[in-house]
Order: C-alpha cells, then structure tokens, then sequence
DNA sequence: TATGAATGAGTGTTCATTCAT
DNA sequence: GATGAATGAACACTCATTCAT
C-alpha cells in the first residue's frame, strides 16, 4: 500500500491557494497582504496574479476549496454509516478536528460570519446547504425512528457548529487569559480538540434525546 | 443662563466610541478605516487623534466598553434570581439579543476569536472571566443541587455563546443561502433572536438536566 | 498701474494643475507619471489626490482650464475690434503664441485628436464650441459683407488651428531632421511663430477673399 | 516539393507590424500594451520579442512602414502627372484619404509631433524630407512659372498635412460635439474626407494663386 | 478643543521582458 | 519558431498619522 504519490505535481495554482488558506484563516481578508500571499507561497507577486487573479479570487479560491472539502469531509463520514446517532458523531468529529483543512475553515468561517458573509462566493453558499443536509437528515430519522425528539434542526447545526469553532479557534485566547487568571482556568479549558468533540457529542445527544418512553 | 444641559455628559470621545462600535463590529479592525470612525462619529479626523488617539486607542476602548457592559448586563440578570436554571435562562437570553450592545459584541468577539485575540486589550481578558465565572457559578450550583449533571462547564460555555453569536450574526447569510436555495431553508432558519434563546435554553437545558432519579 | 499681484495666494490646486500642465503638455496622458505631477508641483503626491482626485482628475482639471483660457483669449481678442479681417487676424495671432498657455494647448489637443478625444470632459466640448463659434462669426460677417467668398467655415477653422499648432509643436522635430538634412531646410523653417502666425493670415486671407470684382 | 505558397510573403513579422499599427494608431506608444499587441496580431506575446524585438522596436517598426509607404504613395502621385497644380491636388489627396495606410499615419504623426518627435527612429527623419521635397517642388515649379506666388514653402506644407490630419483624426471628437450641440453643427461639419480634400485643395490654390497678372 | 491640509510608508495591481520547454 | 509561465520594477492609489492654525 503506497503512502500516495500526493500533492507531488501540485500545479502552481494550487501551492498559491494552499498558502493562502493559512494566511486568510491567520490575517482575515482585509488583514492579509497580497506580498505576503506571494511570500508564503513562494512564488511572484505577479505570478499569483497570473495565475489566479486579484486578492478577491484568491480568497474566493480559498473559501471554496475550504467549504468544499469541509462538505466533502462531512458528507462522506456521515454516508459511511447508517445509524442517525452514529451519523451525528460522525458529523461532531469532523468538526471538532482542527487539524488539516478545519485548521482553516473555522476562522474563515467565523469572520465571515461576523461580516455578514460580504465576501462569499456563490459556491461557497451551495457548500454550506450541503453540510446543513447531511446533518438534518440524520436528525430527522433520528426523529422518525423516536430515537430524537422533534428539534430545531438549524439550531442545533448552529450548537455544533459554533461550539466546536469557537472552541478551537479561541486557543489562543484561552492560553492568554490562563496566564492572566489563574484562579479561573483549569484542566476543562484544556482538553484535546478531540475531546472537545466528544463532550459536545455527549451534550448534544442529550439535548436532542427522546426520553418519553 | 446656562448653557442648556445639551449632551449631559455624551462627551465628544463617548459619541466617538458609539459610532466606532458600529464600524468595528460592521468591518472589523483591519477593514475599517479611520477616516470612516470619523465620518461616522460626526467628528474631524484630528480630533479623533485628540480626544482618543490611534486607531488602535479607538478599538481598545471600543472593545472595552462591549465586553464591560456585556458583563455588566450578564451579571446584572443571573444576579437578580436565586434559582439555577432560572439564572441560566438568564444568561442565554441576554446573549440572545441581537440589539443594543450585544449588536456590536457578537461581530466583534467572532472577529477576535478568529484572530487568536491578537488585538485584545487587557481589560477584556478580565471581562470575559466574569461571563465565565456567571455560568459556572450557576452551573455548578446546579450540579450541587442534583438539577444538573456534571459536565465540563466551559464546553456549555462554548455551546451557548457559540450558537446564539453564530445565529445572530450569520442572519445576512442565512437571507441570501435561502434565496438561492429555497428548497433547504424554511421558517425553521428565521426565528427571532428571542425564540432562538428559548430554543437554545431548551436545548441546554435538556442537555445538562440530571435525569438519574 | 500696478502689475497685478497675480499668482500670489495660489491655491495649492492651482499650483498642482499649472505643473501638470507642463508635465501633460510634454508626455501626453498615459506617459506622465503622477510621482512626476507631485514632484513637478512641489508637493506629496498624497496632496495632489487629497486637492484634486485621481490621474484622470488632474488631466480634466487642465484640459479644462487650458481648454477655457484658450477661449477666453480668443473671444476677447476677437470681440475687441470690429472688422472681420481683423477678427480672423487675432484669432491667428493667438493661435500663434507658443508661449504661455498655448504651450500646453497645442500638444494637448494634437493628442487628444489623435485618440479621438477619449479624456475629453464634457467642459472641454462647450470651450471647442466657443472657439469655432468665434470665427464661424467672423468669416459669415465677412461674407455678407462681400469681402470674403463662401467657404466650409470649419474646414477654414482646420487649416488655421492645424497649421499652427502644427507647426509650433513641431519644432523640435524640425531641428532634429535640419541637423541630418541641412540641405532640404533653410530660414523659412525656422521662422519665429509671431511670423508663422502672419504667414498663416496671409494664406488665410489670400485663401477666403473674395477676388470677384 | 514546396511547402504551399501559403501566406506569400506575410510573414509572422508582417502581421505583427500591420496589427501594431493599428493599435499604436489607437492608443499610442504609452498607451499601447505589449500584450495587447500580440493578441491583436493573435500571435504569444513572447513571439512577437522572438520576431521583432521589445516595444520600442515594433513602434520604430509601424512608423517606419508608415512613414515610408505615406511618401510613396505621394511621391508616386505626384510623379504621375507634370503639371504643378494637378501635383498639388495629388498631394493634397493623398493626405485627405483616411482609410489603409492613411488611418494609422495621422493620428500616430499627430501625437509624435505632440511629444517633440521622441520616439522618432531615424529612418522616419528621411520620409518626411521625401514629403517635403515632393511638394516643395510642385511649389518652385509655380513660381516659377508664374502661377503661383512666392509662399514661404514650409508652412503652406504645414497647412495641408495639418489640416487633413486634423480633420480626418478629429471626427470622433466632431460626433461628439455635435451630439450636445447641435446648434453649432452642420453638414458642413461631416463632409466626407475626400470632400475635404477638394475643399482644402481649393483653399489652397487660392491661397497661393499669383492674382498679380 | 477642533480642523483643513499635508505626508511617509505602504498596498493592490500592471507591465515589459525573459526563460524553460 | 513558438509559447505558457514567471518575474522585477514600476505605478496608481490609499491610509494612518501629524501639523499649523
């Protein structure tokens, strides 16, 4: 079984876009600076524009790659198995990683969001009805079968969704405040991203469970 | 004959921050420009410099003043009652609203989180251990209680502000996703900040109950 | 009589149009630099946008004040006597200065015409209109009154306009072919414009009379 | 075995020169873009440097070809016929036409006189002597026999190529004049370039025509 | 205290040119 | 001969900040 071959002729193109998912996600759009997309890419200024365009279709470029591979994550765990709680944990799991492609998507994601979504591509809306899918179908099975009581689908999404970004994504903040304060923060604040993902799988089963016997 | 009470005590730099809230929260730090927190406030530039300083100085104090009357607001509402769940509903509802201060506060805080906090102040490290410090008291007492169950209070944390910043915030989104694809949003994705509270005490609530007799 | 404390207060504007006249004058509009229309004006280029706007601003800035002294000079000479031969003499003689304002207007025009006006503003056609009605008048005046014969009034207004502004803005060509070719040029190359002008109104004149007895 | 006689003799470089013309005609030496050259010859950028060499040598190119076939075209009218004011008229014809070679030699001539001859190869400086020549000695040969009157030579040059390429090159600027003032416009004003001609040619011998008998 | 004007240091983008194939 | 890709050097324009009044 070989290791893959992978990311060995990556086109120029893509080394660009892959660059530029670690500095949007660090910098945002605006924070971000075209030489630095150059810089970390390794490549022209120039050529970045010759290649893929203005900063505009670079970030276009990078949240539809990010979105995309998010929902291709997701839809394919979730499509793995048949059990709606089991596609429920699958779902959480995706997210709680913040590792690889999540490592960019959540603080993509959340500024985004906080700017009303002023710069999302139209693929990038057919992406996150993908995820909303997956997710809400597994609900309403569950719901079928009486395993889950009747929820609101979306807020739930937005529970899963907000709790595992927010809490991989403000790491950073977390180690800042512990310095500062001490007395508040513990071993809870701490856990693996991992981990992260199972208490909110524990916390949103239990939310959504059908307890009337 | 004085000089009529006119602007009691709105200060030129008070009316500076009110407008920069409003800016900051609409384009962040990096995409807001100064000129325009000037425009905004109705003032000069230079006065801007004057009375606050740097566009830095403005952030700061803006931040400062969201994540304060936040806490303020929290503190205040879980304070007033004495039971437990009555303090969580409390906590949830405050974060739920989407008007006022809270307004600017989700935008801003998503903004932060996503940025690692690189531009937050000292001041709102403490600010944010009094939210955190809200919850877990209320939380904790329920635990002790036998109401709740034991969880890890932080991650609730997460799943509370994450969810209603995430719904709050994403509204522009959410209008122009169901545009394009009518056919995956319905009324569900469109209820008021209030009802999402309520749905999110609901679900929180249930997620937390200790249903051991 | 005093000789006019003119130019004393200039507005920086002014200051920053009368350079780029020069710079325009001599490179045409996409050759001139806006470093260069700073430099040439002694100021920041951030100046030269905060009084003015952008490239193409400061280029319908001096078109326009070009465009509007060239009228005004002429209209004033022209309306200064009454006889029609005397009319089209001035309007000659104006045209015929390469120094001052003309300077600038002949290279300008001669590279607007080139480009079939495509940065003329809409201020610069009513000044056009002005000079054409200038000696339209003249020459009608001169035909009913049986001193000139009936002629295509603009084509009459091309000969003048484009033999002078020709030949002024063409004088360093000239010298430059004189050096390689002193056998093909002589005096009459190199006539002062005061003279070319009065060579002008004698063709001119010679052209449009009215020889029948 | 011959390859086909496929595109004569219109080599890559033929094609390249005829297209630059065009678009050197249109936008200028400082207007014009490398790239846009070679699109508009449909041929890569990077053959175009093979063929001919860096901007500056495909405009000393299209000049030189231009000027070259313009003093042809005269030279060889004027040849055809002996007497002096039929050269003349010839002359002057070959000037009012604006289509082939003529479209591109106004407008490009117009703006290197504009800019003081500064990207003037050369080989141009002898094609222009050739002009000048050819109708210089239309004019001796008048006076000398009688017909024409002394003139100073350069300037009744500087009257027809001035005129005509001013009045073919402005036409765009005619239309658009005429569109918001329509008060000042006539037919007089759109008569066809080889009425134009005719018109100037008229001007002309009246203007030169030795009255004295 | 308030402001119009001025500016140094960027910041996104373009362009003529070269190079490897 | 021909071409897609790459690039250094400009270039137009912006922005946070300061200064004179």
């Amino acid at each position: 079984m070989h290791i893959a071959a992978k990311s060995q002729h990556d086109t120029t193109a893509d080394t660009i876009i892959d660059a530029a998912s670690e500095v949007f996600a660090d910098k945002g759009y605006e924070g971000a600076r075209v030489d630095e997309l150059a810089r970390a890419a390794g490549v022209n200024k120039a050529t970045l524009y010759y290649q893929i365009g203005d900063k505009e279709a670079v970030y276009h470029a990078v949240i539809t790659r990010v979105l995309a591979r998010t929902a291709d994550e997701v839809c394919a765990a979730v499509a793995e198995v048949d059990e709606c709680e089991e596609k429920i944990r699958r779902f959480i799991n995706i997210f709680a990683r913040n590792a690889g492609n999540m490592r960019y998507a959540a603080p993509i994601m959340l500024r985004e969001v906080a700017s009303g979504g002023r710069n999302l591509p139209e693929s990038a809306i057919a992406e996150m009805g993908r995820l909303l899918g997956a997710l809400g179908e597994a609900l309403r099975e569950g719901e079928r079968s009486g395993l889950f009581r009747p929820v609101n689908e979306f807020m739930v999404h937005m529970m899963i969704v907000g709790s595992l970004m927010l809490y991989s994504a403000n790491e950073p903040i977390r180690r800042r405040n512990a310095e500062r304060h001490p007395e508040i923060y513990n071993e809870q604040h701490f856990i693996s991203n991992e981990e992260a993902g199972e208490q909110v799988t524990d916390l949103v089963l239990a939310a959504i469970a059908n307890n009337k016997q």
